[in-house]
DNA sequence: TGTCAATATATTGTATACAGATTAACCGAT
DNA sequence: ATCGGTTAATCTGTATACAATATATTGACA
């Protein structure tokens, strides 16, 4: 019944969702003040928000000139991807090792699903399905700090995926490859999961990072 | 000349080192207000300390009863210790791939020191001695963001060291596995420096693991 | 003495106030 | 028009004010 929010949530969540958005862009200068106006609250909790998006790496304080949106480098894409490759193939492989029968279902009947979307090119449903079958294997895994690194890493850098359709051509190739995936964790093949996940993730960043440098970098002006 | 430290940050760093030193207990609940009063300054800035703690782990928030010190659980230790290995093993790998000369003499030589502290039981010196061999093999590691997120898995978790004396004992084993490690990195023998680090901190988590069950838990009132 | 309501106290969430510093706007002199 | 400098507008950091809620205290009554 109450939405029991704080308005320092609130703004937390305003901002977060500009961001990922791109509704305040790369190098974007914002205001406690205008955040506050803009949401009709005042400017203490959204001081506190601003203070949480910077530790999540989303924001960052310039002394004397004031708090800008992140915006990424090349070298940024390079450590991310690097970090998460490690944490998403260890949980893959701690996957592989859960033995809950119910969460195996589960993964089984997703991967299905997605298979589904895949063909049926419903790229609104394989999106929800993908973040599902991720939570699922993280679940799985049953280290929860690790996942949240990882969904902390994954906001940093979604956003490019916004300014061009990288989704475009990939649910193909893609469900291959989580098919893969699933396939390695339900057979127990711990190696295996491990392998799948490095691989895939590894095509993501490299197709990622050309896309950067040859559409992307060449006309941002104000970083991505 | 000048302390350009505003008051967000003085109370930052007094709440993180209170709780780092055991001065705020695990399980402790801290008000505001006893900060402010303490510090001798407003609530504001203490209250963005408190969300910037909350994000790194070392204070939770609980509704309707206020901010706690976060007390670990085993589980905790085998999640912080899970992301831990993985990820030094990882900058351990990284740091093998490393060709500037500079770091690799600077590296040779802290390990001579240490050497040499173990040898002359100087427990001061190795601690520094310590942190200045991990933070040059994250910088030959080149990975900023991972370095960050070590940093802050081990201010999770080093102040159960100060509790009982683990240190005892372990510089002798200590100065070996850090020898062979180093050997590992400066012969460019990526997996075996991934392997080393591995082994080694599994052996300090399976050390801290086994006081914290007989030695601490049993009489642990608050948590840990 | 134990229970419960009534009241006082503390604590949080939020708004507002205000000083210091920075940036932008203005304006007259060259 | 350009420069230097003065004033005005912003923005940040911090303090304080205040209402709502939760906790503790008190005390009257069974």
């Amino acid at each position: 019944m109450s939405d029991k929010i704080t308005l320092q949530e609130e703004a937390y969540l305003f901002i977060k969702s500009k961001i990922l958005n791109l509704g305040f862009k790369p190098g974007e200068y914002i205001t406690d003040l205008q955040i506050a106006e803009n949401l009709n609250i005042s400017r203490t909790p959204v001081r506190e928000a601003f203070r949480i998006l910077e530790r999540e790496g989303l924001l960052i304080y310039e002394p004397k000139r004031g708090w800008k949106v992140y915006s990424l480098t090349l070298d940024d894409i390079k450590e991310i991807f690097e970090i998460k490759i490690n944490l998403e193939a260890l949980l893959a492989k701690k996957a592989a090792q859960c033995t809950d029968n119910a969460l195996r279902t589960e993964l089984k009947q997703t991967i299905t699903a997605m298979r589904e979307a895949a063909d049926g090119d419903d790229v609104d449903s394989w999106v929800n399905l993908d973040k599902s079958l991720h939570s699922l294997i993280f679940t799985m895994a049953d280290n929860h700090r690790a996942m949240t690194y990882i969904e902390n890493l994954n906001d940093q850098w979604n956003r490019l995926r916004i300014g061009f359709s990288a989704r475009t051509g990939r649910m193909g190739r893609s469900i291959i490859e989580h098919e893969k995936l699933v396939e390695a964790i339900l057979s127990g093949d711990e190696e295996l999961a491990e392998k799948e996940t490095v691989e895939h993730l590894e095509k993501v960043r490299d197709e990622l990072t050309s896309l950067l440098i040859n559409m992307v970098l060449p006309y941002a002006r104000d970083g991505i």
